[in-house]
DNA sequence: ATAGGGTTAG
């Protein structure tokens, strides 16, 4: 045991001391402890024994078993006892390693402090160490600041750099460092190659990632790199959704890890492929590797993103039944997983069941009932957070601005924002494209063009988001331009990119770009279209009255199309009243999907349109026989930082008196205007909102109402429809805006309808 | 090598 006190610093600079197992650690710390670390411990020679050398021996020994606090205690103690200088940089690393486990921050920079003063600050393992210290508490900028004034740098330096950066999801970073690694002559390492093949996985390029895996077959004969090596790959592959390239690396693996293992089911939860998961985990029990927590976390994430519950409660289970002890990680994934089933039930119960709650559990239900649309258990749960002391991080703030967009609120997302800058919370790419969102969808286009256009960091995410804001706003040559100015970025597009230039053309009455685009997105991007980009083909066509083109493409497209195709066909059929092919149409959905009922009533509408009553009664009385419900029509407004919510013919409203009159003086005043409610119009669209209440009352005209006593005169009113805006309501908020001069704001199931002076920006497009 | 958050036709 003697020899092994004082070895060598082993390559990878961080346990330059060796280390005892658990057992052994404990034990010596016992003898510590009852010698003031001032008598030898039986593993000591009594030559090479000093106090410092306890100290040290302790220290790595409990870094190397995941004990950071404890390793960190010992430095603590060291320091009250002035025995701190004794450190030296073979010591150094396994401590910095144990802020890293602890994200101790202060520490580690602390003894960065320590190590600049005593001359350690360019040894090389001491610089790798606090590169892995920073980047793991969230300091990227420090790590890569500590890698830029190393004065040299092994092999370890630059694949730990690239590290840092893959894991911080520093993309760019990475590849700008594995181009200068190949300019200076640095060979990739097989850590940096795993890094590598990280790169292109999060960043869904399976081009660039099949290149780097034909560079390994064609350069790497390192068989102890093997199982990692292809264990990224599978994990790659995965991730771009090619399950059959990932199993085939799979199978023909010699040797599989607990990892390998983890990747390839997380890869078929991934792909909906359920049965194959649940197969390949009990193969992995059969071969005798179990599971460890990351595999169990990473697979309980996953259920959750697919949101299956069934798989995500079997694997909680099976936590169970096998002694995993609750970590707060776990329990963290089963609220994500719980929360992103629809389950807030579960995830609040386990979420009571925590006595220490962290950012990440508070987060995580927040989330949760985010999720469900609980506007006040959100926010009422972020003040709570706020009492118990904990403070919010930009996960947290992500989760409450994508309420805020989804349920319209201006106000909230604008203290949501307030409360980021008041704070000075970190804003990344992710933040802010989720604030890009928010003004997006609360209705705000220019706020969230001059934040996408103030950002330092833009990715495919963001470039798609504003994209999808310009679509939503019907400002198509907007969205075109902002296409080729991402193409002028060299920035690739992918398919969700096309769905918003299709809707954005769609919407725009842009038929002729929006054919030019499908054909680049196919011939020049490579991207295979999806059933999402014929339905918004279709619709773009069918849309412009270009019905049989548009019935062409659902013939000869690749796949069986769904019944939203054929909706979007019998949508424009209605459009255009072309009876013949919209009961084509109809039928096709009903063949494909008999409970359907928003089809059943549009195809009664369409027979209604050519006034075939006895059919749109047949229609009627087959939908009432079979049980069939519409959602009902919900519209909202926020005043104030609360939300309103109104139904249509709503009596439930505080304000219920005051509402109606200013319904029953609207109406007078639109008759004034020279409007009167088409109540063939009103047949047609059924559909949307409820027949028995009357045209006045449709929930947004209740709404409008409600803005326009509880708002100042002039400041604009902006309404959520969770259906399409009716003609009639449609017709009338031209009139009001005029009327009231009011800009008047309808966000509705599709899209946005700014109303002015008697004018809709959608030009009939919707 | 596996571990939270953002973008998606009708």
């Amino acid at each position: 045991m003697n020899q092994l006190i004082l070895s060598s610093p082993s390559s990878s600079g961080c346990s330059g001391y060796s280390h005892l197992n658990l057992q052994q650690t404990h034990q010596l710390h016992a003898h510590f402890i009852k010698t003031q670390f001032h008598n030898p411990h039986p593993f000591f020679s009594q030559s090479h024994f000093t106090p410092e050398a306890n100290y040290n021996l302790l220290i790595s020994s409990y870094t190397n078993n995941h004990l950071p606090q404890a390793s960190l205690n010992c430095y603590l103690h060291m320091r009250t006892n002035d025995a701190a200088a004794a450190l030296d940089n073979f010591i150094l690393p396994s401590l910095l390693k144990a802020c890293a486990q602890a994200s101790s921050a202060d520490l580690g920079r602390e003894l960065h402090g320590f190590a600049q003063k005593n001359g350690f600050a360019s040894d090389v393992f001491v610089c790798n160490a606090l590169m892995n210290m920073y980047e793991k508490c969230g300091c990227l900028v420090s790590a890569s600041l500590v890698f830029d004034k190393m004065p040299e740098r092994d092999v370890v330096s630059w694949s730990t750099m690239l590290g840092c950066y893959v894991r911080s999801k520093a993309f760019g970073e990475a590849l700008r460092l594995v181009r200068e690694m190949q300019f200076v002559g640095v060979k990739l390492s097989g850590v940096a190659l795993i890094s590598l093949i990280g790169v292109f996985g999060n960043l869904l390029d399976m081009k660039s990632g099949r290149a780097v895996h034909g560079y390994i077959m064609r350069n790497v004969g390192d068989e102890k790199m093997e199982v990692s090596l292809t264990t990224a790959l599978i994990d790659m592959y995965c991730k771009c959704e090619c399950l059959a390239s990932a199993q085939r690396l799979f199978d023909r693996l010699s040797k599989r890890s607990v990892v390998s293992w983890t990747v390839m089911i997380k890869g078929c939860i991934r792909s909906c492929r359920l049965v194959e998961g649940a197969k390949n985990f009990n193969r992995m029990l059969e071969e005798k590797l179990f599971p460890n927590e990351i595999t169990l976390l990473s697979l309980i994430t996953e259920c959750g993103f697919v949101k299956t519950l069934d798989l995500g409660k079997w694997f909680h289970a099976y936590l169970l039944r096998n002694g995993f002890g609750m970590s707060l990680a776990l329990v963290t994934a089963l609220i994500d997983m719980y929360g992103k089933c629809g389950q807030v039930g579960y995830a609040r119960a386990l979420f009571n069941g925590v006595e220490k709650k962290d950012v990440k559990i508070w987060s995580a239900l927040i989330s949760a009932y985010a999720h469900v649309s609980c506007m006040d258990q959100v926010f009422n749960l972020f003040l709570e957070m706020l009492d118990n002391e904990v403070k919010p991080n930009k996960v947290t703030m992500v989760s409450l601005l994508s309420l805020c967009a989804e349920a319209g609120t201006l106000d909230l997302g604008k203290w949501t924002h307030a409360y980021i800058n008041r704070h000075g919370l970190e804003v990344d790419v992710i933040l802010e494209t989720a604030l890009i969102n928010m003004y997006v969808k609360c209705g705000d286009v220019t706020i969230a063009r001059s934040l996408f256009d103030e950002a330092t960091q833009r990715d495919i995410h963001m470039w798609n988001a504003m994209m999808a804001g310009f679509s939503m706003h019907g400002c198509g040559k907007e969205a075109l331009e902002l296409f080729s100015e991402m193409e002028s970025h060299g920035v690739e597009p992918n398919d969700i990119t096309f769905i918003s230039i299709f809707h954005a053309c769609s919407h725009s009455g842009l038929v002729v770009e929006g054919k030019k685009h499908f054909n680049r997105m196919v011939h020049n991007f490579g991207i295979v279209p999806k059933m999402e980009h014929y339905g918004c083909l279709v619709d773009l066509l069918g849309r412009a009255g270009h019905l049989e083109e548009a019935h062409n493409i659902i013939e000869n497209m690749p796949m069986r199309p769904n019944t939203i195709i054929w909706g979007a066909l019998l949508a424009a059929c209605k459009l255009h009243k072309n009876l013949a092919l919209g009961e084509v149409a109809a039928r096709k959905i009903l063949e494909l999907d008999p409970q359907n009922c928003g089809y059943s009533v549009l195809k009664s509408n369409i027979y209604a349109s050519a006034k075939r009553w006895n059919d749109v009664t047949s229609v009627r009385e087959t939908m009432s026989h079979l049980g069939m419900k519409k959602e009902p029509g919900l519209s909202w407004i926020e005043v104030n930082g609360s939300v309103h919510h109104f139904k249509s013919g709503d009596k439930t409203c505080t304000q219920t008196t005051k509402v109606y009159e200013m319904v029953a003086e609207m109406c007078i005043k639109l008759r004034e205007a020279g409007y009167t409610p088409n109540t063939a119009e009103v047949l047609l669209n059924i559909d949307e909102e409820e027949k028995e209440s009357a045209l006045s009352y449709h929930s947004e005209k209740l709404a409008m109402a409600f803005g326009l006593i509880s708002t100042a005169p002039g400041t604009p009113i902006r309404i959520i429809k969770n259906l399409r805006i009716c003609d009639d309501c449609h017709a009338a908020m031209k009139l009001l805006s005029k009327i009231y001069a009011r800009t008047i704001i309808v966000r509705d199931r599709n899209r946005f309808h700014h109303f002015s002076e008697g004018y809709c920006s959608c030009l009939g497009y919707w």
